[in-house]
DNA sequence: AATATATTTTAATAATCATTACATATTAAG
DNA sequence: CTTAATATGTAATGATTATTAAAATATATT
């Protein structure tokens, strides 16, 4: 348990809603990265003063989590429905298709914020860095193991390579991450999704 | 010209060699992005003091355009064999193929500088940004050019978007950028892009 | 040898970073 | 009404940021 949902019965109550100010947070974070997000941003974004930021969400980088944890939850929908597609081209399809109506979704900032995060300096040097790399290796498991269910149902070939289809799908995600970021629009990227799939699992004909 | 070649004839000479230094700041740059990357960092790469790299370089800006140059002429030889190839689908194999081995080439850092360095904030907000994004613009734009010349030359159907193809590629090239970071080897990005190209140019059969 | 020019070294600059001390304010419980 | 507990607002903390000022050093030209 993660979240502490204290019983706050006593002292002053805060005069600011936690999940408002959150969503805000994270949308700092998305536009700007973890390091680009300085605290001034987050206060200017939340409007809070620093001491309501520590009192309430501890440090610069638990805040960080708590807004990726928010994120997450943003995002599980999307990924949910997608592995509980009945084939695997299905699972792909939804999947990229679920992250371009995330990446481009109206009053959010472009791109996604965990892989935007992740992007630069390398997962050993900083923590946060490791945090967001362990999320996206978690997502390819899943992936990978949607995958491997295919082959076990018979509509993916028995020598196909779930990792590899995995790998391939997030390659796709974190490309398109990139284009979003870069000003690419929603008709643009499901192009390009189109693309990618045009021709899965890629088994010989 | 933006290489002022000035011929020094008096005063002390430099005691460090120019490319040498543009060199190892580069792997910095390329390490840690160019807000994750420090003066403190760059004195400690570069061996030089502070004042040395401001008399050489100008300011920190400046010096990441020097240094990303010089990565432009790491990568051009692989994007001109990329699209001096005899058709469409040859400059696409080889544009990839030849990203992939910049970005796992021995003794450097893993993926793109151009393109992690353009990863995290918005390319307007930040002038550095914005110049890294111009540079896969006009990447974007060569490619999507070598693509009409394809269908003049008739290896393209008449119907097909050369500029969603350059998209395509493009996308591709900076997701593997960021499989690279995460620590995907050689092989598996190899593997991606054999996948990616398997139904190139994506045209109805 | 003297001078002009450019680089190096050391140390300082102002700005910004994340974080917190401290006093004040606001509530619930006794 | 007093007390305990928590939140807020102001202003400070020391660390780190990019960028220089100033003095010492090394070379080419005169």
């Amino acid at each position: 348990m993660p979240q502490t949902i204290k019983t706050r019965t006593v002292g002053r109550p805060r005069k600011f809603d936690r999940d408002k100010v959150i969503e805000k947070a994270m949308k700092a974070f998305w536009m700007h990265g973890y390091e680009g997000t300085s605290m001034r941003i987050l206060v200017s974004a939340t409007g809070l003063e620093p001491p309501s930021i520590y009192g309430a969400f501890g440090n610069k980088k638990q805040f960080f989590e708590t807004c990726i944890e928010s994120y997450g939850k943003k995002c599980r929908p999307f990924h949910e429905k997608a592995i509980s597609q009945p084939d695997s081209r299905l699972v792909a399809k939804c999947c990229l298709e679920g992250v371009v109506e995330i990446m481009t979704s109206e009053g959010y900032p472009e791109g996604c914020l965990v892989i935007l995060g992740a992007a630069v300096s390398s997962p050993q040097s900083d923590p946060v860095r490791h945090y967001l790399s362990d999320k996206m290796s978690d997502l390819t498991l899943r992936y990978a193991k949607r995958f491997e269910r295919s082959i076990e149902e018979g509509d993916l070939p028995k020598n196909a390579d779930p990792t590899a289809l995995a790998n391939y799908l997030m390659t796709i995600d974190r490309g398109i991450a990139l284009q979003a970021k870069a000003g690419h629009t929603k008709p643009d990227l499901l192009k390009t999704v189109s693309m990618a799939l045009s021709n899965w699992p890629f088994c010989d004909r």
